[in-house]
Order: structure tokens, then C-alpha cells, then sequence
DNA sequence: GAGTTGATCACT
DNA sequence: GTGATCAACTCT
């Protein structure tokens, strides 16, 4: 299987536009054990400085979240509960702190090297990166790639070779941020419809046909 | 419900 | 500078 990389140009778009067109996309990553690859089905949009979900609510960059301010399309990785990476992308013009949480993907490439990373011997193959914190262990993604630019080796998004069959997104309240007021209830969680891989059950705000995406793409 | 580490913040 | 708090998670 082939992968073409975006551009850098492709990450000069709304947040919300990029969010959905990462579910067409592939994360790949070129690692010392061996390439991995697999197909984004969820991710989540954290769009400081007004969102009080994001880690860049408020404004002041910190030396966490400094990559965050920065221009778009670099990676943001932060580790989280002591244990665990989360991988984000960072989107919006320079100056404006949003990014997109990549919750899960389908393993396509490198399932064997996912299987050697992961502790869990009894997980399903398709549900090796069903969540944020597996999808970085079993990539072998640390903070080392943090701030990495996304359009090139050795971590990178790609467009398949061939496209995916046709899909419906729903779109819901993002996950585990109970502490975010009122914008724990903003729709702002986007995921394939029905897809093995997602990783929490969650009823959607509403789910859209690929004629509403490419509508919303064109506004956005 | 526990595990585990470091960023962040409210204080000296 | 120092200490307390707690997190965009996962598995038991």
C-alpha cells in the first residue's frame, strides 16, 4: 500500500473543514521498528482561546502549548495521566491556538509492529488504536515528535491511493472533558459512522452524508 | 478505581 | 523556588 503526502498548504484551512477531510486521510509513521500506517476514523477539535476544553484556553501560551500559536500542520504531543501520549494537529493561521486530536485509526500497515508495542495481548486488531493513548503507543509516538511538521518523514499525513468507500461522519460532544462549562456539550467530536475502529460508543448530534461534508468544506 | 509523571499555578 | 493539584486515558 502507497501513501502520498499532503502538502504544507493543505493545513491552511478552518479547523472545523480540516477536521473532517482527516477522516479521508492516513497517518503514517516511518518508525526505527518499521513503518506504520493507519486510516484516521475519529478526531476531536480543540479551538482556543475561547474553547475552555483546550489547553490553550485563555491565550498565554505556555511551554507546553507553544506549538499551539505557532503556523498550522505541526504536531502537538503532550503527555497525558502520567502514562499515555495524545497526538494532535495543529491548525489556524499563526497566532490562533486550535488543534485537532486524532482519537483513533484503522491499523492498515505494520500490524505486527502495533501488536509488539501493545500491552494488551487480547485487544482486537482493528481496536489496536481505538483511542488516543493507544493509537500513540502502538505508532510508537513520544513527545521526540513533537512540533514535527506533518508533511514529512518520519511522521506525516497521506492520502490513500485509492479513495475509501463512500462514508457518513456524525459529529457529537467531545470525550472526557468534564471540566469544560458549557463547551462540554459542543459538537466538536467527528467520527466515521459505524466504524470498528472509533473509540467510544456515543450518541451523534447528527450524522451527515458525504453531500453535507463537501457542502461544509466549500463554506468553510 | 488505580496507576504515574510532569505541566501549571498559587503561593513563599 | 517550592509544593499541590490534576489531567483531551486505559485496563481491571
Amino acid at each position: 500500500m502507497k501513501f502520498e503526502p499532503v502538502t504544507s498548504r493543505f493545513f491552511e484551512q478552518a479547523t472545523e473543514s480540516l477536521a473532517y477531510q482527516l477522516l479521508d486521510l492516513v497517518l503514517v509513521h516511518e518508525s526505527p521498528e518499521g513503518l506504520v500506517a493507519g486510516r484516521i476514523v475519529e478526531c476531536e477539535m480543540y479551538q482556543g482561546p475561547d474553547d475552555k476544553g483546550a489547553h490553550s484556553f485563555g491565550g498565554k501560551p505556555t511551554p507546553r502549548t507553544a506549538v499551539m500559536y505557532g503556523p498550522p500542520g505541526h504536531a502537538y504531543i503532550y503527555l497525558i495521566y502520567g502514562m499515555y501520549y495524545c497526538f494532535n494537529v495543529v491548525t489556524g493561521e499563526a497566532g490562533l491556538p486550535h488543534a485537532i486530536l486524532v482519537r483513533a485509526l484503522e491499523p492498515l500497515v505494520g500490524v505486527d509492529v502495533m501488536l509488539s508495542r501493545t500491552r494488551n495481548k487480547s485487544v482486537a486488531s482493528n481496536r489496536l488504536a481505538a483511542g488516543p493513548g493507544k493509537l500513540c503507543q502502538v505508532l510508537g509516538i513520544d513527545r521526540r515528535l513533537n512540533a514535527h511538521a506533518l508533511w514529512r518523514p518520519p511522521l506525516y499525513l497521506a492520502r490513500p491511493m485509492s479513495r475509501w468507500p463512500t462514508y457518513q461522519v456524525a459529529r457529537g460532544p467531545r470525550i472526557n472533558i468534564g471540566y469544560a462549562g458549557e463547551a462540554q456539550a459542543w459538537p466538536w467530536r467527528f467520527w466515521v459512522v459505524g466504524h470498528p475502529a472509533v473509540s467510544v460508543k456515543a450518541p451523534p448530534v447528527r450524522v451527515e452524508s458525504p453531500a453535507d461534508r463537501t457542502e461544509e468544506g466549500e463554506h468553510a
